[in-house]
RNA sequence: GCAGGGUUAGUGAAGCGGUCAAACACAACAGACUGUAAAUCUGUCGGCUUUAGCCUUCGUAGGUUCGAAUCCUACACCCUGCA
């Protein structure tokens, strides 16, 4: 495989900075990207997105293939063309809904099957559906169809079934996009990111990401964290992971989002993580602040408070001086706009952190 | 002036003899949120202490009753008809 990811210098012992390339332009990482389940990030049009220095979007399959479904985007362009991101798109493969809406689906080998939530019939994602799926909404990268489960209260044989299901279906997903994307141009041709799994059983995690690397895939994911099995937990799983990563390839990050979680994310090999988080908490009026501390800018001690949300945040919203008394106010009257400027402080939070780390030597 | 209806905690509004410190909604206050069923959800919301409890409340003042926000009387204010 040819080598995708350039290094540019070192963070810590494990960590590095560099970029690698998409078919839609280089990535230059550490990297944090905002999820934007629907076709956008919430609350936010592309100029404002790209203003905090986010380079990469995601998607959801999940929600995209219920409405308005991959046909209907794929005629009209493309994710690129629907919501006017022009920058790479990563989608991801639906694999977390199986997690989060665990009651409504049954896992076989097959794929999953649920129920739509609207129309109440029955659905089936298998890991050949959902590559096929993400190739139709135009991706630039892709996530392998994969099984998780909550690690709080998972027996060890369920993560050892979890583990092994991933596998095999990484093989079919592998296979799927080969075959469909065998005949483009190597420039035109997507990635595909194959997940490790193993929940917090160490042996597991090495194992499963030495088949991750064995595999034909363009870039490693790391899944099945942050799903309420501690900080300290994730972190052991994170550095037991560290030394044992692929120098020539992108490694990703699922689902994390909280500063120090990311910190020690990018400075234990990760180059890229997604998260609802910043923008989630920024429509909950609570943006991240210096020593990556929280603001409930809701409360009333800001009732009449002039300063901008942080003096020295270069955002959008701190920059043009919106006082913490006026987002409070807009939040209180629930105008939309003060999420709006909060998820561009909390994006340019998160991507502060990044540019930090990209000037290491 | 006559007849009828009303007055409940910050607001609106249930309750119409005991299980009422009083439903519910909103407001207020605090919190949660990690591959988005999330511009959502949770808790508090008379006072004091706080598993429990005690005290003061349902326009005002009396009364009936073992017991009243709930029944009776008077008064105050508001609304609707007829004069």
């Amino acid at each position: 495989m040819a080598k995708m990811f350039e290094e540019l210098g070192k963070i810590g012992k494990y960590g590095r900075h560099g970029y690698f390339t998409t078919r839609r332009g280089r990535v230059y990482t550490p990297t944090f990207m905002p999820d934007g389940t629907r076709g956008v990030v919430k609350s936010l049009l592309p100029d404002q997105v790209a203003s905090t220095g986010v380079q990469v979007v995601l998607a959801n399959t999940y929600h995209l293939h219920l409405a308005p479904g991959e046909k209907v985007i794929k005629k009209l362009g493309g994710l690129h063309a629907f919501g006017g991101w022009q920058g790479p798109i990563l989608t991801d493969s639906g694999g977390f809904q199986v997690f989060s809406l665990g009651k409504f689906t049954k896992v076989s080998e097959e794929g999953v099957t649920f129920k739509h939530p609207i129309t109440g019939e029955k659905r089936l994602i298998t890991p050949e559906s959902s590559i096929r799926v993400q190739l139709d909404l135009g991706a630039d990268m892709l996530v392998a169809f994969d099984h998780l489960i909550g690690l709080d209260k998972s027996k060890p044989e369920d993560v050892l079934d979890a583990f092994e299901r991933t596998h095999r279906w990484l093989d079919r997903c592998t296979k799927e996009f080969n075959r469909l994307t065998k005949s483009m141009k190597p420039s035109d041709r997507p990635m595909l990111f194959g997940v490790v799994q193993g929940g917090l059983d160490l042996d597991l995690r090495k194992k499963s990401l030495e088949l991750v690397k064995a595999s034909d895939v363009g870039g490693i994911a790391i899944g099945g964290l942050s799903v309420g099995e501690g900080q300290k937990a994730m972190f052991k799983v994170l550095s037991a992971l560290a030394p044992l990563h692929d120098p020539s390839r992108p490694r990703f990050l699922l689902g994390v989002g909280e500063p120090a979680d990311l910190r020690f994310a990018y400075e234990h090999g990760i180059d890229m993580a997604d998260c609802v988080l910043p923008t989630r908490n920024a429509r909950h009026a609570t943006v991240f602040v210096s020593g990556d501390k929280k603001m409930h800018l809701t409360n009333s001690k800001f009732i009449s408070d002039p300063n901008p949300i942080e003096e020295d945040c270069d955002c959008f919203a701190c920059a043009s001086g919106y006082s913490r008394a006026f987002l409070r106010h807009q939040f209180k009257v629930n105008e939309p706009v003060a999420g709006s400027l909060c998820s561009i402080h909390n994006l340019r939070y998160l991507e502060r952190i990044c540019e930090q780390y990209r000037v290491a030597k």
